[in-house]
DNA sequence: AAAAAATTCTAACTAGTGTTAGGTTTTGCC
DNA sequence: GGCAAAACCTAACACTAGTTAGAATTTTTT
């Protein structure tokens, strides 16, 4: 229990903590510096102290939203064995992916809500970082194809973009209480990989020859 | 060329078009009545003549966000001969929401984006028209699990919310110039059919006798 | 072309905005 | 306990917001 930090980081952190329900709640012009301050019991002056500008504000819950995602995914991903397969990855990134937008969501719907309607200037360098992210799942998807694992005909880029596009809105209809995030990502993960055409049983589809006799339990949940 | 309509119904567009994209651009709380009405060529004052609000405006605007989207749907729907499988249901329904999104990018982007920021009763309203359309997608998804199409493992309600998510984010990706809104309508519905994973083609991977010979042009686009 | 109706403009009001300067209180340290 | 720095508060300023009433203009009808 180290308590070596001074008042004020505390302060700070409910500072930014209201800031990012209340720029949730109300863009970024509908927030009003006053409106954070009652959120974070304090008065509206005072954030002047840990923040110089409204700007400033969102900017910093900007770069946390993305921060946090990229950070969760990164780190999910280190772990994973070197030979771990690419489907493995990708589901091992959609997890992580939804478990920090849940877990950060006033940030995240955040950054989602508001991102279209900040200034230029800071638009400009939290694209960076969101361009950054969508590398990494670049690299992922990539990583997977030249494995042979995907499709050759499938465009990745378009496939990235169709799978963050599907991730990130889940943080506006998740709630907790229903189902966990593990069973979200693993459905996700099976959208992903084999979409939502019934498999054609192999041993079945293609000599019509033998019986189809069901092989114990070797559901399509196999893989993990 | 019937020009019946009175002086104000364009008018009214004029000023309806301009609050799309000002909304769009700003957010709910960020939009003036000065900005929506010097984008439209006339006075703020004049707005009210004919909305009698900035939360009738943006009523409005919401509306024809999901309304415009809901009715390309439909009507693609409606065209299909009443034997199309599920597929060609998913691709074309995919096809048609793709196609309004972008034709109504103003509105659909600022339904995207303005949603989350408007007040409590105009978002009452709005959700009725979401919901309908989600049923929408539900029983497209629930027919074609019902002909045997759909694997029957997958929660057609998270798949709904995983399609509709990376439907709606295109909105803020697509650029006209590069790829038609057909190929990425038949690239995505490739992917919610088909998923990313390479198929194992049946003749190389039962018996693995046969030394592996490329069957010629039989690549996987076969469907269609 | 005159009268009526439909639009648009002008100018203003009230309320609330981000921000700041300077004073007040609280905190950490000797 | 006393003191300096940190943290916070108060009160205000300049500005902009949505909205409105009534005048001015344009369009339509007679």
């Amino acid at each position: 229990m180290a308590k070596k930090l001074p008042k004020s980081a505390h302060s700070q952190q409910r500072v930014l903590d209201a800031a990012a329900k209340i720029f949730r709640d109300y863009g970024y012009a509908g927030t009003t510096m006053r409106a954070i301050a009652e959120e974070a019991d304090l008065q509206a002056g005072s954030i002047y102290y840990h923040y110089k500008s409204k700007d400033d504000l969102i900017g910093a819950v900007l770069d946390i939203g993305i921060t946090a995602v990229t950070d969760s995914v990164r780190q999910a991903m280190a772990s994973l064995p070197d030979d771990a397969d690419g489907f493995t990855r990708i589901e091992t990134a959609v997890r992580a992916h939804l478990t920090a937008i849940i877990e950060f969501g006033d940030y995240t719907l955040a950054t989602r809500r508001v991102f279209g309607q900040v200034p230029e200037a800071i638009r400009a360098k939290n694209l960076k970082l969101r361009d950054s992210y969508a590398a990494m799942w670049q690299q992922i998807l990539e990583g997977a194809q030249r494995n042979g694992e995907l499709r050759n005909d499938a465009s990745l880029t378009l496939a990235r973009l169709f799978i963050l596009g599907a991730l990130n809105w889940t943080v506006e209809w998740y709630k907790p209480g229903g189902r966990s995030i593990d069973q979200v990502a693993h459905e996700f993960a099976g959208l992903i990989t084999s979409g939502l055409r019934k498999q054609t049983v192999p041993t079945l589809a293609v000599e019509a020859a033998a019986p189809v006799r069901p092989r114990a339990a070797r559901s399509a949940r196999g893989s993990r």
